[in-house]
DNA sequence: ATGAAAGCGCTAACAC
DNA sequence: GTGTTAGCGCTTTCAT
């Protein structure tokens, strides 16, 4: 049998009153500092360990928050430009951080929404974040939880309507980074696009546009990888070249392959620009320029919203917000 | 205020009893058909939702596992070679199946093992999951958490002593991987480590040494990257054609790189042989054999090992078993 | 400043 | 076959 509130009151001759009241930090004016000391030395002498489930039972709290993923966390390459690991790693941690615990949850899309709100419902946690999903499925999703007066915000992904959601915004970001090759003196630029899943490649191409436009230049075509992997990309780099021979810099959609690209175009004078995941940009050699996911801020953004939300009496308006890429420059 | 199984007795003239053996399908020779369809129609029409905290109050336990992973979620590049994303998730699966929650950690090795355990304490779950933590980690944390009596088991890691543990036989499967080149008529055949991690490059090589020896074969020197990345794989891949000119088959310790070492390699007349996360080998055009890792089996054997001993009185004996890795021959 | 006591929603032993 | 009841460990109001 576990130590319970009762046996440090009776342990310290106190009562289980004073000996909450300690544990939860609330003995301002309250619990005599002698008092206070006593149970603070019995709770560390008999490894007292307060019961969760008794006080999420008083409490009406869970202390616990959904991480929910679409589909399996191991079937997610084509989100690898979206940072996922990233984003559910630092919620996680931010998580932590505050005192709460995380219940993972992989939600099968397949799933009829009745049925998927259902498992949402047992996981009986405090608020959801639902990292990356897919914007098909995210407004019903939301709106089944609002419904049932659960908070949830969607992580990665921008939905429309009075939703919460934070995400990464693709626009800007690769039109951010165009223009620092401009800035360099490049003109011939060329947009790359070697993520296999394109789920945000038009609005690179967007940011693209823009920056080549605002400089009076023309756009030059776009050139995407046909197979998928390593040789896509490869043969994609290849096909750039030729598509524009005097091309003097190249836009990557996605690091995945940025090391392989790199070698594939090796013996050009050309300059590449990066987007994504840090960790592939690195392994390049000699150095490239990235714009680095911003996972730590759009995770941070919507942990903080979601746990001040689940702490006011009313919902608060919703946060709807998107993050730039920040430059990463080895070289500078 | 949600419902309560009061409120469902209430409303069906039974009593809570009733209603909770109906819940938990215990209700044999218990309830009458009858009144079980009154209170299952209840709880359906006022959508009641038993109250987890207070069944775990009641019961002692958390119906939650958690999954434990070293340092953080998207910091495991090295482990790509150990499926440990697909660990993870698989592991997430089977106990979702089985209708336990999981509980997310990420635990800093940096940390003192006071400190460590005392996370691992707050998660108040009824088990844990390590999964590919650093053998030099384990038997500290294992025996933790034995003494406190809660139930854990390594995945993905074999460790000494009296701990429960399912790991992946890198040693044997690389030697089936080896064999199966050999019966293919190759005698030249070299191991090409890629991995970065380089965790399990010293099993490996004993199988692929005691392939060779076994067919009366002298075992050819190893050819390991010095770059880690993309680049450090190609560079390896052409070392190994120098270092073997007439070089037959080439064992891969990593599928992370294949598709760049099959590159690297194009031109000549050699067969590769794969080991690790299906995903990259999938990507080798022409595609390659290779040996996947049994992330399915090992999962599900702790899984329901760690199952077994929550439910039982006494500790079970320990679990101790490797698994093979499966040889995946696309042309077959 | 302090403790007694009333629940929170559920399970299971017990009496009918 | 059925309902009553006593907790499980905690928070918090209320009276002192």
């Amino acid at each position: 049998m576990r130590t319970t509130i009762n046996d440090i009151a009776r342990l310290t001759g106190t009562s289980p009153t004073a000996v909450s009241f300690v544990l939860n930090g609330k003995d301002h004016k309250r619990v005599h500092p002698a008092k206070r000391q006593a149970i603070l030395d019995a709770i560390e002498k008999y490894g007292y360990r307060r019961n969760m489930a008794a006080k999420g039972l008083t409490m009406r709290r869970a202390f616990r928050i959904g991480i929910c993923v679409a589909g399996r966390l191991d079937q997610t390459r084509v989100l690898a430009a979206a940072g996922h690991y990233g984003l559910v790693s630092q919620a996680a941690a931010r998580l932590h951080e505050s005192g709460y615990g995380i219940a993972l949850l992989q939600l099968d899309l397949a799933l009829p929404l009745p049925e998927a709100c259902r498992r949402l419902v047992r996981e009986d946690v405090d608020g959801f974040l639902f990292i990356n999903f897919p914007v098909m499925a995210l407004d019903r999703l939301l709106f089944s939880m609002a419904e049932r007066r659960i908070p949830a915000i969607s992580v990665g992904a921008a939905v429309e309507g009075a939703h919460s959601w934070v995400a990464i915004d693709h626009e800007r970001s690769f039109e951010l980074g165009c223009i620092h090759l401009l800035d360099a003196g490049l003109r011939r630029l060329v947009m790359l696009d070697t993520d296999a899943s394109r789920v945000s490649s038009e609005a690179k191409r967007r940011g693209y546009e823009r920056a080549m436009r605002a400089r009076g230049l023309e756009p030059l075509p776009t050139v995407a990888s046909v197979a998928s992997g390593a040789r896509g990309a490869c043969d994609a780099a290849r096909a750039a070249l030729e598509t524009v021979p005097d091309v003097e810099g190249i836009l990557l959609t996605d690091n995945g392959h940025a090391a392989v690209v790199q070698m594939a175009l090796s013996g050009r004078a050309l300059r590449l620009m990066g987007f994504g995941d840090d960790g592939p940009a690195r392994e390049c050699d000699p150095p490239i320029s990235w714009m680095s996911l911003p996972v730590h801020s759009v995770a941070d953004a919507a942990v903080d919203h979601l746990l001040r939300w689940i702490d006011a009496p009313e919902p608060p308006p919703p946060l709807q917000r998107r993050f730039d890429c920040a430059l990463i420059a080895p070289g500078a």
